[in-house]
DNA sequence: CTCTAGTTTATAATAATTATAATTAACTGT
DNA sequence: ACAGTTAATTATAATTATTATAAACTAGAG
């Protein structure tokens, strides 16, 4: 009874899934959708290829090192992710799309989100003549 | 006699760049005052390993890039450097330690310095319980 | 001027990431 | 459901940035 639900209760989401990949042109092969469970599972998340892997693995899942990075850089082109820059000795993937920013915990390493609301940047400095805001990145060391 | 002022200059230069060396405990090494007298020369700048061995190289010094490695380590500890996240693939180094932000340009990679008072961020988020703010990184992508 | 600890350097090692090419699997049309 | 085409996966090699190693060198103390 709990696996019968689980097995449907994945199958709902692997299809919502499915539905996602397609709808940036991308196939929805069982490894991506695997990786997809783990990622878009509701909360919001940041994950590095190894950190991802690693979780895949314990999970049970059948999936290369290699296959984790094309899809996080697929998800990545496709908007499904963004790039967070924290440490230049690797790269980071936030499931929050949207115009945010992070705490980082020198300490223990870990990144918590900043809601865009929650954050006051009024007085923008003059651009450069002729150019255009692409993003802002806010990283607030703690 | 431009050349001689030009050797004077730079011997000024080198004693100025010896204190500040040895004022942050590093042993005045040729390689040093050479890197030193690239970066330390007046104006801001944001280099890579790569770069600055490149422009070292260019010049004529002879010096490994372990060496620039090295150097750019040291200094950073020292404070007399800053690191800069700006893109994942590498490690980019700031002359100017000050508190400050950055323009980073995504179509030719130009990076350019904010000054802080060119910034306000005065609604800044609460806190974590117990957290002390260690700095804050703002960069403008355009 | 000599001694020694700190520095440089060529080179090897490591770590993160990307490329390659052969196998496998997803979708399209029937 | 089936075959064919095209894309994806994977093991592995290659690449790139960076750090470690250990032998040769040198700055600065005495």
């Amino acid at each position: 009874m709990d696996k019968l639900n689980t097995r449907i209760d994945q199958n709902d989401n692997y299809q919502s899934l499915t539905n996602k990949l397609r709808g940036v042109g991308l196939r929805a092969t069982r490894q991506r959708l695997d990786i997809g469970s783990l990622l878009f599972s509701g909360k919001n998340r940041h994950v590095t290829a190894e950190s991802l892997h690693d979780e895949a693995v314990a999970s049970g899942m059948k999936i290369s090192l290699a296959t984790i990075y094309n899809a996080l850089n697929q998800f990545t082109d496709a908007g499904l992710l963004r790039e967070v820059l924290i440490d230049p000795s690797r790269t980071y993937f936030d499931t929050n799309t949207s115009s945010h920013h992070h705490f980082f915990n020198i300490d223990n390493g870990q990144l918590t989100d900043i809601p865009n609301e929650e954050i006051n940047l009024p007085g923008l400095p003059n651009l450069p003549e002729g150019q255009i805001i692409d993003g802002v990145d806010i990283l607030i060391r703690i």
